[in-house]
DNA sequence: ACCTATGACTAACAATTGTTAGCTTTGTAT
DNA sequence: ATACAAAGCTAACAATTGTTAGTCATAGGT
């Protein structure tokens, strides 16, 4: 067999790669082989190298779009002007808690997996985090400066913030007993509106 | 060579243990290999064999010892008369900061490789969570009905909790910064004392 | 109707995995 | 001194790993 019958213009690899982020998360990336992630999308092991170039390459892909992501939010909450440090912190947060409940493969593995990457991708994907962590203190030190959140160590804020969301992961095995829209909203509750002076 | 020179009474598995739970927090139970684990020890894989049944044996020790640790304290706190609900789940919080800055390796492998349990020790595993969960948003409703604590939704305050707390593997690379007692009450003063009415 | 690039296939590779068998060394008790 | 058991060793196993080489079929453009 040559191409696949139907619609396949450059979305065969974004298949393989998100199949890819979903096995990675439920078995691990050391434990996924090439011919778990080939059944899941259809075809041979071999053939998965015809659209991506390792195995490491998709783990990167994953771990760095994820990463952009949370960049890219941050950087547009910074600039705006016309909120306060509360305000930004909640919207930061709303985001976090979006990303697990509507892309919980990618985040899980970005945060779970990330371990796996190969240098140099490894080393930086950790400084990235760190340069996130310290801006995003940077937001709840204004706000207490403004006196808009009180006194507290941003540092351990920002560690129980991104650390908190990654128990959406439990949410989603028993969805049935509380929305997605309510869990925002507790978690909002309980992690930044708990903090108000 | 037979026995080891020094003191060896029945502490040698211990170490193993001890040293698995290293391994695996750091290279993640797939990818951490008997010879890995038997150069930690100083020993040859193949000689593991006569202190431990298996690799899979060394995760469930691991995972289970820490599971029956926060079963026994829980245990404790619940049968405290003296204690309002917002003291009782502090003395939890308190307990589970503890866990994570003193037995990080072990508290990392059982939150992020248990998945590696085989069965029926994973499904054991699981259930024993979902318990604990519940008997923790106990506490939680009861501090709510007696108005110890704001109206919120307890199963989202839990699993905040539980996994706030997986942050302190970040602060474990840079203690430098701050004390683990000032760790300490800036996670408590964050997660509990926000939720004071 | 033909060409070509894409994307599938089979077969195979070297390396690594957890574990077992069988042997040897050594500390301790008799 | 001798014997026993604990705990180390080497060598090897079958299975699985990510990846490559080489081949073949076919969809889409001409």
């Amino acid at each position: 067999m040559g191409r696949i019958s139907g619609r396949n213009k450059g979305n065969r690899k974004e298949m393989i790669t998100l199949a890819a982020a979903k096995l990675f998360r439920e078995k691990g990336y050391p434990s996924t082989g090439m011919r778990d992630l080939a059944g899941e999308v259809g075809i041979e092991a071999a053939s998965l190298y015809n659209h991506i170039r390792s195995k490491a390459e998709l783990l990167q892909e994953i771990c760095f779009r994820v990463a952009n992501d949370f960049n890219a939010q941050l950087l547009n909450v910074e600039a705006d002007e016309k909120m306060g440090g509360l305000e930004k912190l909640e919207a930061i947060v709303r985001y976090h808690i979006r990303m697990w409940v509507n892309r919980l493969d990618e985040a899980m593995v970005t945060n779970n997996e990330s371990k796996y990457l190969e240098e140099p991708y490894n080393s930086t994907f950790l400084n990235e985090r760190r340069a996130y962590v310290r801006r995003l203190e940077q937001v709840i030190e204004d706000g207490i400066r403004k006196g808009n959140i009180r006194k507290i160590q941003p540092y351990t804020v920002v560690l129980n913030i991104m650390s908190a969301v990654r128990g959406i992961e439990f949410w989603h095995r028993t969805r049935k007993n509380i929305s997605a829209a309510e869990l925002e909203e507790n978690m909002v509750l309980h992690l930044v509106k708990g903090l108000k002076k």
